[in-house]
DNA sequence: ATTTTTACTTGCGAATTGCAAGTGAATAAT
DNA sequence: ATTATTCACTTGCAATTCGCAAGTAAAAAT
C-alpha cells in the first residue's frame, strides 16, 4: 500500500526511489512486491529509454483506481492519529474531495511527477 | 481489515462469528488480531451481561470513521474484480455513498446488526 | 456433579520478513 | 580502452510471524 501511496502522490517512479524513501522496506522484499504488483496489475514497469539501467514504474488505470481509498485513508488517519498531515490541508481537501481526485489523475495521465501531499516529501534525487 | 469490516458491515460480535465466518483465520491470529484492534482503539470489548462466558466486540467512533475507506475499497473491488459482489447493487451504493454512510452508522448507533452487505451473510448463530 | 459452550492460550513446523552481502548489466569517469 | 560506479535486483541466513491442532479456564447448561 505504501508503494502504491507513493507512486500515487509522491511521484516515486524507480526503485531507487523507495529504497531512500524511510519507508524501510528490504530491497529483496520490494522487488517482490512490485512483481506482484505488476501481476495484479496495479502496478506496470517499462525500462528507461534514456538510461537502460533505470525501470520506471507507473500505476495502471487499475492502480490509480484506488485514489479515493487512499484519499479516504489520508483523511481518517489525519483525523484520528497524529500523522504528518498538518490539518486543516487535509480538512480542505476533504470538502474538496473530487477536485483532489481530479488533480490526482491529471498528474497520473500527464504523468506530472510533483508530490501531491509536500509535507512527505518528494523522491530523493 | 476484515475484522473491521465484518464488525462494521456483517453485524459480527463475537470471537465465534470470526472463527466460523469462513474468513480462515487461525484463533491465535484472532485473538493477537482483537487484542491489537482494541490497542489501536478501533474496537472495544465488553463481556456479554447475560452470559459473561461471551464477550462482545464493537467498533469504537474512530473504529466506525473506517467506513468512508472500507465503502471506496469496496467500490473499487466490485469494479476491478471479481468479488462476489453484484456489480449493479455497488454502483447503486457509489452513487449514494452518503446515504450508505448514514445507514451504516445508524446501525452502528443504534446496535443494528443486520448486515448491510447481504451477500457476506450474516453471523451463523 | 458432569458435560458443554465460549474465548481464548500453547507448542511446533512452515512460511514470510529483515538484514547484509553479493551479481550483472549499463553508464560514467579516467 | 579500462576501470569505477550506478542501478535494479538476487542470495543466504537468522528472526519473526503464521497456520494448525490441541489444550485450558471460567461460566452455563444438563
Amino acid at each position: 500500500m505504501l508503494i502504491v501511496r507513493d507512486l500515487m502522490v509522491r511521484g516515486f517512479r524507480r526503485f531507487g526511489d523507495f529504497e531512500q524513501s524511510g519507508e524501510g522496506i528490504a530491497t529483496n522484499i520490494l522487488a517482490d512486491r512490485l512483481r506482484r504488483l505488476q501481476q495484479a496489475e496495479l502496478v506496470e514497469a517499462e525500462p528507461d529509454p534514456e538510461d537502460r539501467r533505470k525501470v520506471n514504474y507507473r500505476l495502471t488505470e487499475k492502480g490509480i483506481g484506488l485514489a479515493p481509498v487512499m484519499l479516504e485513508l489520508l483523511i481518517w488517519g489525519a483525523r484520528h492519529e497524529n500523522t504528518g498531515a498538518p490539518r486543516e490541508v487535509v480538512e480542505q481537501m476533504a470538502a474538496n474531495r473530487d477536485a483532489v481526485l481530479a488533480e490526482t489523475r491529471r498528474r497520473w495521465v500527464e504523468r506530472d511527477p510533483r508530490p501531491i501531499l509536500p509535507w512527505l516529501g518528494g523522491p530523493k534525487r
